[in-house]
DNA sequence: CACCTTATTTATCGTATGATAAATTACTAG
DNA sequence: CTAGTAATTTATCATACGATAAATAAGGTG
């Protein structure tokens, strides 16, 4: 009868649980409780995160002060307004994900590329592949190309530029710092199948598939006998 | 002309030009123009996956009627409710897609399984790699996983399973109509690597990008390689 | 032409939302 | 204990949205 959204998981009040409730519930006046600025802001901006996730950037501030366990206004007292809110959201999801050891990991060649890439892309995954952070990045692609434009040229150079580097020193080819455009089509078709697995199992919710380190080999293995047979082609098909 | 998808976006306004205007820009009252029950239909689900594919589903029906040229009410005297108007932009995006003689040709054994599926996908992602639907795509698979997901199993019904069974044969391996799942997770990757570069390349719209024709002969290939040597491991890697 | 059907518009309602101002209360310094 | 600061809430506004009822007019039929 109301124009209620209707969503998925619970529309509204279950959350009241969180914030100690009075014995009798009516309105749950919400009990006072004051938090340093940055404490209170990370909550309001995880909170917002949950919210998001669930019914994308058109998802309402006062749903995002209910699973916070405050009041609507307060939100505003910390974020000027909403596209301010969801500038934090962005950051939260895609910045500090980087591990600074990986850097050194991928290009240590007294290991194969495969294994390297292999551990490499079952920690990474570990961070990034979850329901809320896909659904951020999913509704962040259509909402705003840049940004996820900009993550994209992040992997190029931080996973996809490595791989392609090292794979040639592997390969006895030249040892070249530049990679050509038409050497990254090969990776990033590697690295978009693993994110399209991600997306089917954890925003599709599919749970009858193969575990993730299996499809890591599986695109790894893809890559490397692709880059394998156009360097010695020992294994042309009839 | 008349409300053609066109062009995904024109933000607000722009469109009153569509409609023949008074010499005094106010208000632009719409001209009156009686439709049959079915090109009218026709026209506001044409504006409606439009509107959608630009602001996501919470695209309000009042742009949805600017852009077909008609005022608001007059929409829910054809789609009860906004519900029912987004189910209808759903079979049009999602149905209707598939062209019968496309069974046949993945099939056709006088043919290589490469040739046969090159010609298939370059034909296929033609109908449905464009901003509109994918981003259309996008946004119903964040919102009602459902439908995505039936998606995803008449792909794998039509596609993927027929691609597993073409590439035994061509192999000289059992033929069997059957297709475990563990033998369709190569196919995934190699299928999603391509949604991957078609998300990148309509949706990010990023245009430094190879020709998709070469993509699906590069995912084709990968997949093709991968399930040679897992059949006859000539190519075993140091 | 007159009439009738119905496609279409005008007017409007109830609610939800982003945002602001003012009142209140929790915590702390002195 | 007291006073002040600022975190938090209450109250409220303007707008936008989905949806409905009633008024209007376009087009076919006799």
């Amino acid at each position: 009868m109301f124009p209620k959204p209707d969503t998925i998981f619970h529309p509204s009040g279950a959350d009241v649980a969180n914030t100690p409730q009075p014995e009798t519930h009516e309105k749950a006046a919400p009990r006072r409780r004051r938090l340093s600025r940055d404490a209170r802001k990370g909550e309001i901006v995880q909170a917002a995160v949950a919210q998001f996730a669930e019914a994308g950037f058109d998802g309402s501030t006062r749903d995002i002060a209910l699973r916070a366990g405050i009041t609507q206004p307060l939100l505003y007292r910390y974020f000027p307004s909403k596209d301010d809110l969801i500038e934090a959201v962005y950051e939260q999801v895609y910045l500090n994900k980087w591990d600074p050891a990986w850097d050194k990991a991928l290009t240590d060649r007294s290991r194969s590329v495969k294994d390297r890439f292999q551990g490499f892309y079952e920690e990474y995954t570990q961070t990034i592949f979850d329901p809320v952070s896909l659904r951020i990045s999913g509704f962040a692609a259509l909402r705003n190309a840049q940004i996820h434009d900009w993550y994209n040229h992040v992997i190029q150079e931080m996973i996809l530029k490595p791989l392609v580097r090292e794979r040639r020193v592997e390969l006895g080819m030249a040892d070249d710092i530049l990679v050509p455009k038409d050497e990254l089509q090969a990776p990033w078709l590697m690295h978009g199948s693993l994110l399209h697995y991600a997306k089917r199992r954890y925003i599709l919710e599919i749970d009858d598939m193969g575990e993730t380190s299996d499809m890591i080999s599986q695109a790894l293995d893809m890559y490397l006998l692709l880059t394998q047979t156009a360097a010695e082609a020992p294994c042309a098909r009839p």
